[in-house]
DNA sequence: AACTTAACCTGATCGC
DNA sequence: TGCGATCAGGTTAAGT
């Protein structure tokens, strides 16, 4: 599920519980996900502090007090529960086991993180806190979207002479890292693009009035996911999924939201992905 | 080198 | 109710 905002909002949901707390006990029930897990995980989890949850685009970062740090990444379907602890205004107990729980983290104090994945698409590695940059999954990585980095210039450079659709560009984290397939339908609904534009096509203003949009788009939706954390109702302790009101992913066959517009909202697929797309106002 | 497609997995949903 | 086809928010490896 998680692009950039979802990531943020379980970075955040897991602070409480993780930051400054010591990892009484790590369990790891099978041997992989994505990739297989570093050797010897659970015992090298076991006994460390968690200093801080850092993000860099949809990787979580948890930096411990050996030195090293824990790269986690959701991948599709990944899940945090957070139980046996405080959460908003719910104290949530530890739930029956289930099939897909992957990694358990028990926190000094009670608190219990598991890591839940269907599709094991997720990854976790450990990584010295010094070079976690260097990890081969970050070091690829383009800018962060909300970062100081991330601007009409580079973007508009980054763009230029590309012959691939504008969504498939803004879907390639070596461009600008944190886009998934939802925010990109979201920000060229916004922009007024059609997903099947050529990058190479957009106009210098095009390419650069981007920006301010991907930094929106991402924005409110962070504010949604911690507006989500804020007043917690899920009886299950669960981030990571909260309710999101969209303009145009998942809307085929539903009218256009912009005023006036007389559009049916479409759905095209681009590189194995929808693209859902107003037909009449993004040109 | 640029770009596209297939593959990795399971589960939920839809049409018959 | 059952069953197959389709789809799902990500990323990499293997194609063209």
């Amino acid at each position: 599920m998680p692009e950039l905002p979802e990531v943020e909002t379980v970075r955040r949901g897991l602070e409480p519980a993780m930051a400054g707390r010591l990892i009484a006990e790590a369990r790891v029930n099978r041997a992989d996900l994505r990739w297989p897990f570093p050797p010897r995980m659970a015992e090298r989890l076991t006994g460390q502090r968690v200093l801080g949850l850092r993000r860099r685009s949809k990787y979580i970062l948890a930096d411990l007090s050996g030195g090293q740090s824990l790269l986690i990444h959701l991948g599709m379907s990944g899940r945090m529960l957070v139980s046996g602890a405080q959460v908003g205004e719910f104290f949530h107990d530890h739930p029956a086991p289930s099939r897909h729980d992957h990694v358990v983290l028990e926190m000094e104090g009670g608190a219990r993180i598991t890591f839940n994945d269907a599709r094991r698409f997720g990854a976790m590695d450990l990584v010295a806190t010094e070079a976690a940059e260097a990890h081969p999954l970050l070091a690829v990585l383009g800018p962060e979207p909300l970062g100081n980095a991330f601007d009409g210039a580079y973007l508009a450079a980054r763009l230029e002479g590309r012959r691939t659709p504008i969504k498939a560009a803004l879907l390639d984290q070596r461009i600008v890292a944190g886009l998934g397939n939802i925010y990109v339908c979201e920000v060229l609904f916004r922009a007024g693009l059609a997903p099947g534009r050529l990058a190479g096509s957009l106009s210098r203003a095009e390419a650069e009035g981007l920006v301010p949009l991907i930094r929106e788009v991402l924005s409110e939706a962070i504010e949604a996911g911690g507006s989500s954390l804020r007043d917690y109702r899920q009886a299950d302790g669960e981030l990571g999924y909260f309710q999101h009101t969209f303009r145009v992913y998942g809307r085929e066959g539903l009218p256009c939201v912009t005023p006036g517009c007389s559009g049916t909202v479409g759905r095209i697929v681009q590189s194995g992905r929808s693209s859902f797309h107003c037909p009449l106002c993004q040109r």
